[in-house]
DNA sequence: ACGGCATTTGTTATATTGTATCATGCGTGC
DNA sequence: GCACGCATGATACAATATAACAAATGCCGT
């Protein structure tokens, strides 16, 4: 049976206090959580699923904001840094995590349906990875795991 | 302990083997291996390594064939639906599988230094993550995994 | 406050990866 | 031969990401 992190606050359904989470945590860090990262990571949250960079750029401009794609590519490098952020590389999209201040390794449950996508914390996953990768001599810098398919409520829906 | 899948062959290593391997597999399927398709899989094969989607189009052109971008991606399309060729989101290449005719889950050992990439079939990881997906509710159809890291190579020879 | 320095952002241009659409070829079976 | 289905060609374009250099901004020691 999957042991799963436990997480008193959800913050990526509730932009208000991530972003005040992430105001303090930079501000104890010391770390330069300046306007524009500020904003592409409430963009981020406010999507309340996977957006894609040129998304973002959009939702930017919108706020009067005149930017080009590196501006947007440069941030989120940041925030995916600082762990704020996660890529999903299968769909070119990024999602505020769901617990940017405890370090993890993350898996995402991707509905092919839908297009949520689900982030989990599942030890015995990471487990499995590190033993595998140990037992091939290779040292794991960053395990990449993004198990598409049909979410629970698609799948009841039927919708796939 | 990783239980790892058994190969007698290492179709990678070997691209005439799996190449004759593929005409027959094609030939007792009965599923058309036409002569671009069959090319495209020889590049992969013999490229030893992942290889980029253009790369493949100019090694196409470097044997004579005028080839537009589509044909390559129609033609991996159909090498990943048959199971012969593997797609690597995290670096945009596909690689040849080194068990195409036995289905099953693979991850990928990426290096970072080198650039290599090996697929492992590691049944401990592979039923962790489906573990984790059903008790999310999730059914799952691809599950993808692609660890990024140092393989042993590089990291004897301290090239990272 | 000022000057020097590092970091961040802007500007412009370009690279890389992947698709859409319609036309053409080509083999298989009637 | 002809109709059909599938594969490929041809042309154009979309989507994602980066390079290179300039300007602005904040920080820090004086
Ligand atoms: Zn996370
Ligand atoms: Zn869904
Ligand atoms: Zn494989
Ligand atoms: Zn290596």
């Amino acid at each position: 049976m999957s042991v799963f992190a436990h997480h008193t606050h959800d913050f990526a359904s509730d932009p208000d206090t991530a972003l005040a989470a992430a105001d303090a945590f930079f501000q104890k860090t010391g770390v330069r959580f300046t306007p524009l990262r500020r904003r592409v990571f409430e963009i981020i949250l406010r999507a309340g699923k996977p957006i894609g960079a040129y998304d973002i750029l959009e939702r930017l401009r919108d706020h009067g904001k005149i930017a080009a794609p590196i501006s947007v590519y440069r941030v989120l490098d940041f925030l995916i840094e600082q762990r704020f952020v996660h890529r999903l590389a299968t769909i070119n999209a990024y999602m505020a995590c769901v617990t940017p201040e405890d370090p993890h390794a993350a898996q995402f449950l991707i509905c092919q349906s839908c297009g949520s996508v689900t982030e989990i914390s599942d030890q015995a996953v990471d487990k499995a990875i590190a033993e595998g990768a140990r037992t091939a001599g290779f040292r794991v810098s960053y395990p990449l795991v993004e198990i598409m398919g049909v979410c629970a409520d698609c799948a009841r829906d039927g919708k796939a």
